[in-house]
DNA sequence: TATGAATGAGTGTTCATTCAT
DNA sequence: AATGAATGAACACTCATTCAT
């Protein structure tokens, strides 16, 4: 009993090890050019390791992105609880996803190159969706609870869903590969305050 | 010299083939995953065709960046030109990219998958970088001559652009995973107005 | 543990066989024309397989060369030790020379195919170059180990170790493509006593 | 007719510039990489051009070792035509050839590399064998004129032939694919005299 | 359970050769 | 006669995946 506790354990380290290593390579080599062999490499386990743990590469990736996104929205909902009004509920919304991905840069290359890959034909990768389908969900859905239902359809709901999570990788994936300097957090300011504005205003004024 | 012209178009049409089907490839089934066999099987030409066209792979998808960039800023200029007041000219400025990337959602793809490369290492990929860098910069400048320089640094007008280019990238490629479908062109409209009542109110309240 | 000896001795074996099936492919085939395929298909083995080995094939050529010089030294250097005078052993290291690239056709033609690459630009073919200097560097100090060191300069040795192992490589090489034939060993008779006369006789009239 | 005669002159010296060019290109780069498209582009002609006047590269190859054995061949005549006596007209025969080869390297790489072409398959490539057999059935012709016939075999003076054309082109291969420095002419005479004073040794004591 | 040797379909790329102009 | 655009077979090499131990 101990024993297979032990074992169990040790099979757990492992995973864990390979998913954490993976998860760097694919943010500095991208999911195409790391390889399972560098990943096991790293990981500092045998290559046959990998498919004890993960039947394809593939799922792998699903993992990360499965797990990626339940942080994000964990720390979502955690902010949010924190929000007194409505006003500043949609704001912590928004600031919880620049600071999730400002500090997880890994994560932030992850969604976007598997997001990359979306339209395209193998079937196995369509399961993917889901996970921007449920982020995308999650974002109508509080913003539906903050702002005023008799105003907003469930489409312009998720509209602006999209245009939030939009905006904050857009943003952020473009300061990246410019290179551009973080000076502090002041940075994500002008987008949060840009799209919280729009949304203060658009509260009486749109359409 | 009649003959050296007529020989000179056909080449010049056999590139554009393999141009077009690079870019619709690439759209449907990614940079990786279209091969250079897919793309001349499909432009209907031999293998070793686009070896006398490309010096590589990486050669045509720079180059369609490239021009796929200029016809962007293209759009952009032209639009901008029609505004009266600065106010128009910013709101031009961010629905003529809305409406180029609705319109193209090959180009979409492409820019956003070459994207995901750019934090990576080979070095024949940093290149592209500058057509990025490029569609950045313009849009920085015409922000600048937009709107009062005397409130934004060079610093904040490139933070700005980054926030206008992610979102209209972030919010059209969410939409396009999610199969969210179009409400004519209305959609457009709640991204746009998000970003343009943004900029208006944060002209007097930003920082 | 003894199965790690089994697996590590089955992997030897296959390398092993794909070091003996490119030699002989070489050798009848060229260092062009075999390709990796072909070794493995006669091999017996994955093409992939080649690769777990070897990470080129410039690789296992140089490998060749390398082990080949190595047995051929080996041999020079057991013969040389059965002298009984310096003439004799001068005698022993090119009759060694000659009886083993007569019973190794393979190696003379690679060594002769690799030599002609010599001059070529690849760097990754210049590190082969260093094969051949040992060999030669190898004959010049056993021909300076068995005649009178006052006489011969350092760069006179390398002469005389140049034209040594040039008669032996060229003499075969001609007699080869020429297809004549041998008749027992006393063929290899002509070429060595031409040179030992020359070098006793050189050893007082030589410059 | 003039417009003939200077179509036909210009057709000879787009062919000698061919055949100018490609035998540097194989001497810098080798039979392999020299690639048809190398040699027309550093004649300055077009690819097509090759072609109307080489059936195949083969050919071309096959036409420079042609020309150049008969170059060397006559080099030989010349210089054994000023001979006196026929132990001088030996050493004509050698020291030209050893002069030739060290005068033109790219025959001597040219002819090396061909060589190590001729025990492999393709039977196009079999009728270069015919060449190097003119060369060494030339020398042993020479050697017999020059020799006591009663005491040489034919079989005999073609193994002389061999040994001759393999210490010319062998030392001078290793010469330089290690680089060594010539000394003016001197470096020629250790193989020369080694030869020489075996050849006048054994033409009294060989077998 | 963990391993790593073996696999082979699939990549980008090259190049001798053809042929319409 | 000269051209160079087009061709496609061939090549070295990669990599996700399998499987015997």
């Amino acid at each position: 009993m101990a024993v297979e506790r032990r074992v169990e354990r040790r099979r757990a380290a492992t995973r864990e090890k390979l998913v954490n290593t993976a998860l760097a390579l694919f943010a500095t080599h991208g999911i195409y050019d790391a390889t399972v062999e560098d990943i096991t490499e790293a990981a500092d386990v045998g290559k046959g390791t990998f498919y004890q743990h993960f039947p394809s590469k593939t799922v792998i990736i699903h993992h990360l992105l499965h797990d990626g996104i339940n942080e994000l929205l964990d720390r979502c909902r955690r902010e949010g609880r924190l929000a007194g009004t409505d006003k500043e509920r949609v704001k912590r919304l928004l600031s919880a996803q620049f600071r999730f991905f400002d500090e997880r840069p890994d994560l932030l290359i992850l969604f976007h190159q598997v997001r990359g890959l979306l339209k395209l034909k193998p079937p196995d990768v369509r399961s993917l969706q889901k996970e921007y389908d449920r982020y995308i969900r999650f974002l109508a859905a509080e913003l539906g609870a903050s702002l005023d239902r008799r105003r907003y359809s469930r489409a312009r709901l998720m509209q602006m869903a999209c245009a939030m999570a939009g905006l904050v990788a857009g943003y952020l994936s473009y300061r990246m590969i410019l290179g551009l300097k973080k000076h502090g957090a002041t940075d994500l300011e002008v987008p949060t305050r840009l799209f919280l504005e729009g949304i203060a205003t658009n509260g009486q004024a749109m359409l």
